[in-house]
DNA sequence: ATGAAAGCGCTAACAG
DNA sequence: CTGTTAGCGCTTTCAT
């Protein structure tokens, strides 16, 4: 920048004024000061920029991992809504493990970051505040928090499961399967409790029919392929869609048909959904809104507005696997 | 830190030997550092300390897009390896755009990262390398560059498609179709150069066999309509797994039976192709550890090391699509 | 409309 | 083993 001011032959802090916009410069002098930055090929840098200011324009995303399109699209939303907004987002895969949450989201502070995005079921409320606590403001994602802490994005879990059991229970299917993910993740407890309390309401719920699996096709395969063996069954509804590939599978392995002997249904609508075999019916998240209003959200934040917390309301994307014709 | 220090009744700089454990201290007045590090719950800013340093133990990586899997699984071995050499990985998502492709570098750049590894189609030759060439060190993937540029990492793809139509050629199918993707991916025109090549030698090379659509199932499904509409095919090559997705259901709907009709191979072996149905057979690529040697790479080349180019070379993961018995 | 001085929080280089 | 002095590249405040 010293060099910027000596060739345009001004002071540093006029060329920090014409980079700025700031306060008022001749048009002769920031012309000159804009050749010398062009010729010199100059670019400001942020870092020295951020100790200044004490703000980076920047924010982090961390996510779980990355492996499932639903994170992916999460980050997607984020980007577009940061970008646009004029920041820049770093997105922080910490790939299953508590310790790099925490890690990830120290390094962030470190790195200057203004504010955080976390979707992390893994770390524990008192870590997660004590973490969140040092940046200006912080959004979480899918999981409820203290509103002292930061503002959080979730999706209403129960109206997805009813919206998935209405639908089966309008096709007839009176024997629904649950194939819930970890306790691990908060919203699979809750789907699964609303799972059980919809199905006895209806007189229909039997414990037998609900199995838990971790979130992997492979886990799924195996745990459909178990309760195929267990029990009777003419719906199965999915903690993700990447389970319900894997159930789709087995079902298929085990020459079950879909949907006319079992109805299949997922959750998240993940881009894949649609070209499985056949087509997932899903439970749609809008992803890439939650990823937009999450930064949105932290956004507002930074500018000194009080935490919120919004809910978002999954439909039921309809498709092969639940309404026959396949 | 001054704080620390003050509390810990020494001079910052001692306070900064104690935290980066360079420089001799003695162990009771580490000890007292330590203790007032701990009761102001201090954390020392990054921002400051690469402002001083110059460098920030932060590598960048650029992404055109999350939502493949490919990418999130490149992704995933380049944070682990970084992770393990004490480097912090910023993602980039962006979004398939070229302008922002370039708004990602610079404003990597200007927060300090040390290097960046890129995976990006769009960005012309001219202002990759001048982008790249403000970094102490690159590596780009996906995509030959002059050495003086930065170190690359590909995969031999004409391999690749030998592998596929070696086997395809094995079981018998002579008449082999390419959906090919968009020219913009080098590997696309490098892949279809070598079918092209290789079908002719074999003397089984027809035009009408070469279809190019984008990336996504729904072009891709249209494209295999089209080309089923076209002329006769037993066997089809796709660009990716995405795209191989959209041609399994082109064939399903068309009423058309995989493998023993048609054979299908995909590219790349992203998770979900072991769960389509038919499992997807495809040419793996060994993404984690493109991610993890981009890393090495460029963190050698932060310590001085030379530019390099390494080729990786592609899998045949043969699964129901090619190898039959669905 | 522009310049000079001070300081953001840290490390580097030298003393002691 | 520890303290002192500069200075990283920028913005902020106050003059002019």
């Amino acid at each position: 920048m010293a060099d910027v001011a000596r060739l345009a032959g001004v002071s540093k802090q006029t060329v920090s004024r014409v980079l700025n916009g700031t306060g008022r410069t001749s048009e002769r002098t920031r012309r000159r000061v804009e050749q010398a930055i062009r010729e010199l090929n100059y670019r400001r840098s942020g870092v020295a920029r951020s100790l200044a200011t004490n703000s980076s324009l920047t924010l982090g995303l961390v996510v779980p991992a990355l492996d499932n399109p639903y994170y992916a699209d999460i980050a997607q939303g984020a980007e577009l809504a940061a970008w646009e907004a004029g920041y820049n987002l770093f997105l922080c895969n910490v790939f299953q493990d508590a310790g790099r949450e925490g890690a990830a989201l120290r390094s962030l502070e470190e790195r200057g970051a203004d504010g955080v995005i976390v979707d992390t079921p893994r770390l524990p409320d008192g870590a997660l505040a004590e973490l969140l606590g040092r940046y200006k403001a912080a959004v979480v994602i899918g999981r409820e928090v203290p509103l002292e802490v930061a503002s959080s994005i979730v999706v209403d879990d129960a109206a997805g499961v009813q919206l998935a059991l209405g639908a089966l229970h309008d096709a007839e299917r009176r024997r629904v399967a649950l194939l819930a993910g970890p306790d691990l993740y908060a919203s699979s407890t809750v789907r699964r409790e609303a799972f059980v309390r919809s199905e006895r309401e209806r007189g229909l719920f039997d414990p037998a029919r609900v199995v838990i699996a971790d979130t992997s096709p492979e886990a799924s395969f195996a745990a459909t392929l178990e309760l195929l063996s267990r029990t009777p069954f003419d719906a199965l509804v999915c903690f993700n869609d990447i389970m319900a590939a894997g159930a789709l599978r087995a079902l298929q392995v085990a020459g079950v048909r879909v949907p006319e002997e079992v109805a299949v249904v997922g959750h998240d609508d993940i881009p894949m959904a649609a070209w499985l075999s056949p087509p997932l019916a899903t439970v749609r998240v809008p992803k890439r809104e939650i990823g937009q209003r999450a930064v949105a959200t932290l956004i507002a934040g930074l500018s000194g507005a009080a935490n919120t917390r919004v809910v978002l309301t999954p439909e039921l994307t309809v498709r092969e696997s639940l309404s026959g014709m396949g």
